[in-house]
DNA sequence: CTCCTGGACGGTAACGTTTCCAACGGCTTA
DNA sequence: TAAGCCGTTGGAAACGTTACCGTCCAGGAG
């Protein structure tokens, strides 16, 4: 800036100005600015800007778990997007898995002076992030020992949406596959309960599958022993996609005359293609990170002042087949 | 950290050294200024760091395209993941989709000072990033206009590879259908012409069909007005996941005694699990986010002085059944 | 006993911006 | 004509860290 300034036989101070907009500053002298600025192809340095007194870098963190889920994908490149359009880049924290590894991951990106979190949390407390001075948005779940927006989708909603369409089938005998993540799949168990008490229809605990990996393979694994049972369940619920996946990877392998019912949790993918189109609840992810990165904008510009925010977008049944499948 | 020293009683550069590893300070005296540090709960600001001269931040930028599709997903969680082991952030630039939108993108990121960029260039120029000083890795294309690290995959290999399968089969009306990136695509039909020419098989070229979007719907479309032809192939070689997706959806709608084969370029999920598992032409994606990366860190240490790499990840292919139908 | 060496530590400049304040002109207004 | 004001500009401080240089003290060698 010292040399686009001496080039362009100014002070510092009105190469700042130009480059902030230039307002104040005379049209003719603002263009031999310019004109230096293209000559020596300057670029401000932002990480100069972002070091004066109560600055925050123009970056907002975006701390999730697996990039590799399209669920987690949507989210990150809606608002990516988002932030996109207001000159904020994205700044992805390393994601361990533990819960010490998150705080990690976390206390890095408030070093960088990020200027805002969205955060998917992970169990555990959160309440480190009260004192940073930085905005948070929780993404997905909410988190404990600190209070920051929250934009979820209705999980226990979704949860009763998905049983009772099975139960309205007929089916009596409905097993939900539960992954780990405690919050979001509590809800959605809690929605199950709820549609089978509502229904009147006796509820088998038995029917009801915690996974503590929550992997494809355990739902495999899971659903192959459930099938085995003499009083197996006529319809599945696998509260999340991955597990959605394993439930019919192995139901391939029980030729039955009625194959069980099944719903899933979050849509995916070729889900419409599959030898019996899947039936899911799903809600619109990719309104999930906007919402979440809008939030996050106007929390760090200023604009949004109101307390804490928590925002639940529905759910909506998406019947493909899989899930209109009476029961035996 | 003047805090802290005040607090430790001791100087600003005594700190400065205990935050970095503590060499040349007493034990006794670097406990009493870890100690000041925890009660105030002191954390070292990155981008004060990286505005000393010569300093980088310690982040990486990573330019690509769409983060919903798997593959450039995959590649996002593999660099992520090594970068964090070196302590390294990723800072995703907003991804436009035109050549001069990435430019900005690319050049936003350098204002930032991240000490390198791993990039999926879209065409176009790129010698602009000749002159920034930060060292660059092209990631499963190369680039025009400066010289750099690549890393990408045997794509004409994987063309050949795939076409060959479907000569073997006996085919000989194979269709291809290309999406518009220009490199990558260019080289998978490379290898399917060489397929044909080794083998002497004569090439029909309107079955060469190019897609100006890429799209799956866009795939479908063609296979359809393909499907309807009287001298229709008896195989389609989709150059792209996405095109595979609209492939076999349309070819869904054929009820065929002899379905055409399909083989697919680059593995997706549930590709195994569809009515006709799907052959394709697959490589360690992962692999290549995860080379991008090592080599990215070593240029920015400085470890690694060699001549611009080009790294080539060889293709497999993965019979699951669709490419192995046999002409009718 | 003196001199030298070396480890431990303190102080300060520097990085590239932004922002505030002061200065300077020209113009309007009394 | 003089005073005041505004628009335009230059200059300097400050942000939080690191790296270099210098100082101080202790201990060993002569």
């Amino acid at each position: 800036m010292v040399d686009v300034a001496k080039r362009a036989g100014v002070g510092l101070g009105t190469v700042s100005r130009v480059v902030n907009g230039g307002a104040g500053v005379r049209e003719h002298t603002a263009d031999r600015v310019r004109a230096a600025i293209a000559e020596l192809g300057f670029q401000r340095n932002e990480v100069a800007r972002a070091l004066r007194p109560g600055k925050k870098s123009s970056s907002l963190a975006l701390v999730l778990g697996d990039l590799t889920n399209p669920f987690y994908a949507t989210i990150a490149k809606a608002a990516l997007e988002v932030a996109g359009r207001d000159g904020f880049a994205v700044v992805l924290g390393s994601v361990d898995e533990d819960p010490e590894g998150e705080r990690r991951a976390i206390q890095e990106l408030i070093g960088r002076q990020v200027a805002g979190l969205m955060i998917v949390p992970d169990q555990g407390d959160h309440s480190f992030l009260a004192g940073a001075g930085v905005p948070v948005v929780f993404v997905d779940r909410p988190a404990h020992g600190i209070e920051a927006d929250i934009v979820m989708v209705d999980n226990e909603g979704g949860g009763r949406l998905a049983t009772e369409h099975l139960l309205q089938q007929g089916h009596q005998r409905i097993a939900i596959l539960l992954a780990p993540s405690y919050y979001t799949i509590g809800r959605r168990l809690r929605g199950y309960r709820r549609a089978f008490r509502s229904a009147g229809v006796p509820l088998d605990e038995s029917l009801i599958v915690p996974l503590p990996e929550g992997t494809a393979e355990e739902a495999a694994k899971a659903t192959r022993e459930l099938m085995r049972r003499a009083d197996r369940p006529t319809a599945l619920f696998a509260s999340t996609n991955f597990l959605a996946e394993g439930v019919l990877r192995a139901l391939g392998e029980f030729p039955l005359e009625y194959p069980p019912a099944v719903v899933g949790f979050d849509d995916f993918r070729l889900a419409d293609m599959l030898p019996t189109p899947v039936t899911v609840v799903a809600s619109d992810t990719a309104e999930l990170g906007r919402i979440a990165a809008r939030l996050l904008l106007d929390r760090t510009a200023g604009t949004d002042t109101r307390p804490p925010q928590r925002i639940v977008l529905p759910c909506a049944l998406v019947r493909r087949g899989s899930g209109e499948r009476p029961p035996a």
